[in-house]
DNA sequence: TATTATACTGTATATATATTCAGTATTTAT
DNA sequence: ATAAATACTGAATATATATACAGTATAATA
């Protein structure tokens, strides 16, 4: 999808308000008077450029005949059963039978990104960032893990969900968000590490 | 909710599967095309039965002007949209449109408890319970709440959510989960107090 | 340098659309 | 038995709306 320009997100935005508010899309008239604008063509302008660069689609001579598109709203309701997995100890979170605890149906859009499972956090290594014990952490199976991003990772037969922070290319801390828990050094070179996934979401069912 | 005929229903799942569709109401032209009408006024005397019957709303004037209206179980899928409230620091969360952020569709049991919105987390008054910034609070509106429930209440025109502490019939303490906030203690008759309801559940969409 | 994209105002108009009025017929309450 | 609600056709119309056309101006390309 190309670049956006400030001022059509603006409108963007407004057709999502507009529709979140009324239940249907707005005129053209309808966008001048949230924005300000005082020609009804400065908003078709805008609706032509998202309409080009993909945003939206606009139905050729119907009323209102703006839909939003892309994979935010209505189109992928679809839900699926996303096992839960326990953190134990020792052991990967493989997704085999005797490590699921159950399975929960949500829909797939449900975070930020997709993801592969919920793992069920033991302990409050992480409670300064908000993870309690038996919370629910959507994890997305990727390697693609940046400093700072909360990382479910295992250091030869224990898993831990801390936050990465790579020194070197050998060496990588793992940070716990709790004063009471030491950061873990690895060195890549003697130890068997791997990166599990990443944290795209959490989920907490008191 | 009134009595549905098979007609005004007929013409209901037409709305709705037209929506689904396009993204946008139909006209009373596109109803009478979909369902076989030859006159634009079956399609008009049909949706002011609806009307009258609370289904839909119909703004007056505007093309499309059609919105589907307090679906309890008319969308019949286990999932439900269920609106993202902004806690603002004045004014009770109500369900009013202006104050409805954005929309979120979950299955009806995904927390312990059935629940009536998420409420969008300002400031950081709960972060040793686990609730930061942003994060999204399922809420089940309702008075029945025992101490030590996480709720949220309205003080005045303040709205909160802190763990409840009721310490005599007339006194109520809510207790923040931050040492650098201060308990807030409720005198019943001297102050305009509401339980809005309690939390069963987070989201937190990173 | 010329060109394209962005970002508007302002006017005009064909048509898309809601909505009223006039009928007919059947079914359901009172 | 009479009214009211349901379920339509058909025609007419005021207006809501998309959309084209004519400009102006600035920033970003090529």
């Amino acid at each position: 999808m190309k670049e956006i320009t400030s001022q059509q997100q603006r409108v963007l935005d407004c057709i999502q308000i507009y529709l979140n508010k009324t239940g249907f899309p707005p005129t053209r008239a309808d966008i001048c008077r949230e924005l300000g604008f005082k020609s009804p063509n400065s908003a078709e302008t805008h609706l032509r450029a998202l309409e080009k660069k993909g945003f939206i689609s606009i139905e050729s001579g119907a009323s209102r005949g703006i839909s939003i598109l892309g994979n935010s709203d209505l189109s992928s309701n679809m839900d699926n059963n996303y096992p839960v997995i326990g953190l134990v100890a020792a052991g990967s979170p493989t997704l085999a039978e005797e490590n699921i605890e159950n399975k929960i149906s949500c829909p797939d859009d449900f975070f930020s990104s997709s993801f592969d499972y919920f793992l069920k956090v033991k302990g409050l290594s992480m409670k300064d960032a908000g993870i309690m014990e038996d919370d629910l952490v959507a994890v997305k199976k990727t390697h693609d893990v940046k400093n700072g991003d909360i990382v479910i990772a295992r250091i030869d037969d224990e898993v831990t969900i801390k936050f990465l922070n790579r020194k070197s290319p050998n060496i990588v801390e793992l940070e716990p968000a709790n004063d009471d828990f030491q950061n873990i050094i690895v060195d890549l070179e003697h130890e068997d590490f791997t990166i599990e996934g990443k944290s795209v979401g959490l989920l907490r069912r008191n």
